[in-house]
DNA sequence: TTGTAGGCGTTATCAT
DNA sequence: ATGATAACGCCTACAA
């Protein structure tokens, strides 16, 4: 068939497809790419379709890149990939993009922030038309500005402290979901185990944690505890905790898998969940279900978290009006009982 | 400063880097990429450097992609993104390849088998080196064969049905380490709970257990339930199990999502584990501490399977020899026991 | 309805 | 030791 036209081993390039079809270039790319208003006869517009075809014609993303500036390309900057909350707003991100027709690229804010050289990488220009961050309490601010000075950015989940838009979840409002549940089953010491201390999520839920305490017990004490996103984290702040005097009645943690740790730490120490302590964890990860106590969680639209801030990106780069901050409040944090939670001792000694 | 020479709004190109440094594109490029061979005068050099750091100058890594050939990126297809053990494979791909210079576009199996355009804008010409596929059990044959045909290509974990390299575990080892525990505790009758019945990874773990059992006691049952890479999966499998006239004294697991389903059941249904039945997991995650019954495990190299991917892949575009299948033998599975599993109820008693 | 010209930013080749 | 020229593959004017 076409073998003796002199078939090469290379791939078939716009010019072949042209020269094959009869036409010049600029003809097969816009038939290619179906540019409304170009008038071509419908026989010379399916030659060119039926070459390309059978020439498995693809065009080449880089050279397009390069006349049209802009990439199709976002990329993604994420610390904690091993956080299966990290994880979700990862594939909102991803999902949403993919399906607006923009690949991912995706980097560590940890590497990233360490490695120039791969930063320079990561940031080339023309590789990237935007770029998502979500990069935990770490402070990136240095990277943060780098990215933002080259490409567009959007925050997530982070202190935009200035220019950057972000999007973030109602953590305010998930604190107060988480407590008023506590509340409600006739608690009233109840202690707040938070993130890293610099963490605006964790300072969002414990805010939270505090009006409604206040709100309807306004003498109880304020009881917060630092621990850290991890398990092992978790665990540390049960054991400071179960040193002390007096145990809470109920515990609010600031993430579930701190609650994880902290779960572990009160069934070595034989304390009983819920009977003496009830716990409370934000984030309604998998694993909930499966700990020693199954727990009780007020699940967050994570999914949707890592889709609104893909979609803010998005919005920008197409030059639409974008709001510079979005909190996700639909849906709702939702609150999910399990067996972690009960009334208080004193209440049902009564 | 050097604002009078015209300050534009835009970043800076090479060109305006030799411009301003009074020598030609040619000159200005060799020497910010090292280029070793290039005899220039020293005041010449740091003249040119001198220019680009002021100007900030930054290389547009699409042009240079165009005329090099070569994006320095790879692309990652995954599929599955929510379990652990497939994260810890993806840092380990993306690890390795950021040290070595190159980027990581992520890809999502299933949307890129569904969505054709998504896939042709994946591997859109240039845009990457290579791909590591991790598609797991699904049947994406077809996507395997329309990324290598473009690009080169290795397979992590999957059935390399043919001509492409693959990297995988040593799933027989792991089968065996976890099914010699529990028979040197004492046990025989074994069950053996599989992932997806396709899946090879899985079929590799049982193959393994049935060695073991065969070797140690070559008259016991071998007894294969599948399920599946998911807790509910897990859980169900423990359900059809239970309902039998007769419990395993120990169940093999060949994931460790799939064990918490299987403890979680165990649990529901009032079965103590380990006290009636022993239970091991696959691949020790995180979680494994938390579970209802803290799950003995046996621990994979989940990271350097991702990073001798990455291997396999760089060193085939980096033109050397590379074997065309790699297992990974080291570091070998280790076990590591936690409370799940004990002597069988028979032995206990006697 | 179709073709010609030019350039995106870089680097490789050859000349000086 | 440095410069001129061309080319990577595509797309957007504009011309015919």
């Amino acid at each position: 068939m076409s073998d003796q036209t002199g078939a090469r081993e290379v791939v078939p390039t716009l010019r072949d497809v042209a020269k094959q079809a009869g036409v010049s270039t600029p003809i097969a790319s816009r038939v290619l790419n179906d540019d409304p208003d170009v008038r071509v006869r419908d026989d010379t517009r399916a030659r060119i379709l039926e070459v390309a075809a059978t020439l498995g014609y693809m065009p080449n993303g880089v050279a397009r890149s390069l006349r049209r500036s802009r990439s199709d390309a976002i990329g993604l900057v994420m610390h904690n990939l091993t956080s299966p909350m990290n994880t979700t707003v990862l594939e909102g991100v991803r999902g949403r993009c993919a399906s607006a027709g923009y690949v991912t690229l995706l980097a560590d804010s940890e590497q990233l922030a360490a490695d120039s050289s791969h930063l320079r990488s990561f940031l080339s220009r023309g590789r990237l038309d935007g770029v998502i961050l979500h990069v935990g309490h770490g402070y990136h601010e240095q990277l943060i500005a780098d990215v933002s000075r080259h490409v567009p950015a959007v925050l997530v989940n982070s202190d935009g402290s200035g220019s950057v838009p972000t999007a973030r979840l109602d953590d305010v409002a998930a604190g107060r979901t988480a407590t008023e549940h506590l509340i409600g089953l006739g608690h009233s010491d109840i202690c707040f185990v938070g993130g890293p201390k610099e963490a605006i999520t964790s300072l969002g839920r414990q805010r939270g944690y505090e009006e409604v305490l206040r709100e309807a017990h306004p003498a109880a004490r304020i009881d917060v505890v630092s621990a850290g996103w991890t398990d092992e984290m978790g665990a540390e702040a049960a054991r400071r905790i179960l040193s002390r005097p007096r145990l809470p009645t109920a515990i609010v943690v600031a993430n579930a898998v701190t609650a994880a740790g902290v779960l572990t730490a009160l069934r070595q120490a034989g304390i009983s969940v819920p009977n003496e302590v009830s716990v409370v964890g934000i984030h309604d990860a998998w694993f909930a279900n499966h700990l020693a106590v199954s727990l009780t969680t007020v699940r967050l639209p994570l999914f949707e978290l890592g889709a609104m801030a893909a979609d803010l990106l998005l919005g920008t780069l197409a030059g639409e009006p974008t709001p510079a901050n979005a909190l996700i409040v639909d849906p709702p944090p939702i609150l999910v009982i399990r067996e972690s939670t009960a009334p208080p001792r004193a209440a049902s000694l009564s």
